[in-house]
DNA sequence: TTAGTTTAGATACGCTGTATCAATAGACAC
DNA sequence: GTGTCTATTGATACAGCGTATCTAAACTAA
């Protein structure tokens, strides 16, 4: 019997999207790979980091990191503090609800503000190239445990 | 004669914040408004000390920013490659529509996207608190300087 | 003028990330 | 398998941005 858990599929496409892009399968990369798909919220470096045995060189973390946003396997998602963390990110184009209570993320796919944003562009003389936008909040979650608690 | 050029006006304005806000006017922060006052485009912490006399302690450049951005005088802005800079924000909530050629940055009033992001939100229940927005482009003089080198 | 409080500048520190470099480990041909 | 060639690793030093700490100076009010 074969067990398919989410993080290791997770972790081989991002495996494979590096084997695409002409990087080796080395061992470090593989438990980056491992450790990242098993991450539920957004991270950081070093808390990467504290997840993998201490032989995993900090260099490694912070370049397999970079390669992984290249490639945009993983995306970095601005904190409402100004503080940059990582996420995984196997789509293309997307948003994010963060959930500043749990830390919790969701995907925001379909980004309908592109019309307004090309409207309002306009109108001001400029011409679109890309933007970046972090929605903050609460999640469904936190809500009804809140709502529970009361 | 008196001659009032719009940065005296805008450095006025930012000590004017300070000192509803308790903070006193030194010499030093004079010369801080009067440097943040005169930045045509979005600058850095770095940036900006090295337009002030290098008695000017870096801690100083760095606290009087950090008390300016709280009193919302000074907001922070994005670039595209995650790097945050510095602006003059007098304004409340707005957002910024970033040259990514020449650097300058055009403030966008009116969130138009309120409403969107309200509906988004409410439909993956998520309870929306804020968000932060950077558009960038290419603003209309650089458009123009590119259409006539052609 | 004096006493009390802010503020300044120097400096050390912390965090995130990058550059350098010798040693190692994959990949591939044979 | 073995050898060779190159990518990759980990250690380390470094860089950039920002904060904490501390003593001296400057401001304010009495």
């Amino acid at each position: 019997m074969v067990v398919t858990t989410r993080s290791a599929t997770v972790a081989e496409q991002i495996l494979e999207t590096l084997d695409e892009r002409g990087f080796r399968s080395t061992a470090p990369r593989r438990a980056l790979a491992a450790a990242i798909a098993e991450q539920e919220h957004h991270f950081t470096a070093e808390g990467l980091r504290e997840q993998l045995p201490p032989s995993l060189g900090r260099a490694t973390v912070y370049r397999t990191l970079k390669i992984l946003v290249d490639a945009g396997v993983v995306c970095r998602v601005l904190l409402e503090d100004g503080d940059l963390h990582y996420q995984l990110s196997i789509q293309g184009h997307h948003h994010h609800l963060l959930c500043v209570h749990c830390g919790s993320s969701q995907d925001l796919m379909g980004c309908d503000i592109e019309d307004v944003l090309a409207t309002t562009s306009a109108r001001h003389g400029f011409e679109l190239s890309g933007h970046w936008l972090e929605v903050y909040g609460r999640c469904r979650e936190c809500m009804e445990i809140e709502e529970a608690s009361v």
